[in-house]
DNA sequence: CTTTCCGCTTTCCGAGTCGTCAAGTACTTT
DNA sequence: AAAGTACTTGACGACTCGGAAAGCGGAAAG
């Protein structure tokens, strides 16, 4: 039986996880934006998707002020993948077809985010 | 922002779900061989379920033998069908689905710098 | 300097979830 | 009478969840 990953199942790190297989990275703030929590909140889920080495953080700067980058790994957009399609087997099973009708179209995030 | 159905989000409880959509009823012997769990935890999660008002238990006989029918009500399929297009609103952000298959635009990431 | 602010991180907490095991129920078969 | 069938229920320990609030290092303000 299949199981779905429970470090992506969350629903608070399954919405991390779609914004950042979307781009380059994002940085802390919009991302607890986007996805609508706490600042703890987020810094606890992004812990954990770096401890899963799902993420990367990275730390710099903008002016003098830190900011925090989040990045998925090839790793965390694997297993995001494993995951939608383990979800797509579990929910095929009652005749609906909903994510991913086509060919898995390619994921190798050739141009997203801003170099 | 969307919340999914934590009734239907629960991995064994989404396996159930799932399953009975497709079928008009289904034994409670065959429920727990598919979704592959104990007695116990199948008997609770339906029990969680109707609660919910999602399925509905019938008890009738086989021969002498009692047996318990599962079945989704009407209102256990529209959440069903609302959860998975919750999941696909939230999946899509990643590009994955058919929905999006375009590029995203850039995220808050000036990307100035220097660490 | 020293206080305040910013951008997270960490700790504490209570509430809820998860599955296993053991026991209970009600009826049937041996 | 004892054992089996088909679940149901209760007790249990091991989690996970998110909010509140305190902590922390540096920057800016006073």
């Amino acid at each position: 039986m299949i199981d779905l990953d429970p470090v992506i199942h969350a629903p608070v790190r399954l919405r991390i996880v779609s914004l950042l297989a979307a781009v380059e990275e994002a940085e802390f703030g919009f991302v607890r934006d986007a996805v609508g929590v706490s600042d703890s909140v987020l810094s606890k889920h992004g812990s954990a998707l770096e401890a899963a080495g799902y993420v990367q953080l990275r730390k710099g700067y903008v002016g003098k002020r830190p900011r925090t980058w989040y990045r998925l790994t090839d790793l965390g957009r694997t297993a995001f993948r494993t995951y939608v399609s383990h979800l797509q087997e579990i929910v095929s099973t009652s005749g609906l077809t909903v994510l991913q009708p086509e060919a898995t179209p390619p994921v190798g995030n050739p141009a997203s985010g801003v170099p």
